[in-house]
DNA sequence: ATCCGTGCAAAGTCTTTGCAAATTA
DNA sequence: TAATTTGCAAAGACTTTGCACGGAT
């Protein structure tokens, strides 16, 4: 998942990150730099804290409050999405260079798949018709168990793993007509 | 949206909550039934600080502690669910003798609507096969604008509200074949 | 020469926890 | 009576902000 850039990519993300900020009189500073380095070979996934430690793994020093001061810059210029799974940290992922996505998380490895279906959006239009919505955009966020962690589990074994808060419970209703 | 709970459906709900509690050898104290009733009485989707205001506009008085550690209990027995929207507040909603439902945020009013549809379960189910996985739950949220937001907002006019983080946005690309 | 940015630590927000006194089953 | 709860305040986790110094254009 997590896609190595080309020296190509990486430098076409610094010059949209350096435009960005051009465009609106900020400056691209070392910090700066280096965070947006650091991002681009970071795992598609992480948080703040994640690339602060990565940093310091690679000598790099920087502070925690120019970190929580770019990734805002690095979302609007498109070369990060923010994302929010079941908990309260900020997770952010690669969006440079990627397609729009949506995500699987398995509730017993944490494990997180990503996949895209016109399905879904083709449905949510749908259903905003139906409130005569106008839908621009949408989170999907199916939870449940890996294949590998389905095998690694005897059946009946319920390890009651918390739950993604407010997700739909599979309750096993029959289907109701609408 | 807020459904009005007769009398005997908030009889009910105490006597799950009563018998949850009394399962796991737990008390009924009157604080922890003040909240049942004050949360069954609020309107559908709430966070703690707002029942802890209506609490005390009704002259009851519970610490906030006692609220924090007695919403997750009502989750547990069923009674609410807990639900993120965009930000970092816990929310939470009817559970109890709600169906299972997903929700449209309109970006510029707030407004929640709450919809249910087969065919969201269903998909779900096709796109988890795809990758081997065993979907139980899901989160699916539409945001975009409701029709009295777009009524009253004239073509063009884009205010530039804060997106719910993590949505997909829809960039208008022509559908890709997969 | 100006702004803008960085670091640091302090402040903020929402939530959790420790503890003694008060209650419930 | 024994164990759980409550209230209060302190602690925590994550994030934001104020300020003085340093740096980019």
């Amino acid at each position: 998942m997590a896609k190595q850039l080309t020296e190509d990519e990486i430098a076409t993300a610094e010059s949209i990150f350096r435009e960005y900020l051009h465009d609106r009189g900020l400056k691209y500073t070392p910090e700066r730099r280096t965070l947006l380095l650091e991002v681009l070979s970071n795992p598609d996934h992480f948080e703040a804290e994640q690339l602060l430690i990565s940093l310091r793994q690679a000598g790099q020093r920087v502070a925690k409050a120019t970190i929580y001061r770019t990734l805002p810059l690095l979302v609007n210029c498109g070369i990060l999405r923010q994302v929010q799974f079941g908990d309260k940290l900020t997770h952010y992922e690669h969006a440079f260079g990627q397609n729009p996505h949506d995500h699987m998380v398995c509730r017993q490895c944490r494990r997180i798949i990503e996949f895209s279906s016109e399905d879904i959006v083709r449905l949510r239009t749908v259903i905003a018709a139906r409130f005569r919505f106008h839908a621009t955009s949408h989170r999907f966020q199916i939870s449940g168990l890996c294949w590998e962690c389905v095998q690694a589990r005897p059946a009946g074994e319920q390890p009651f793993v918390p739950l993604d808060p407010g997700a739909i419970e599979d309750t096993g209703s029959p289907p109701s007509a609408p």
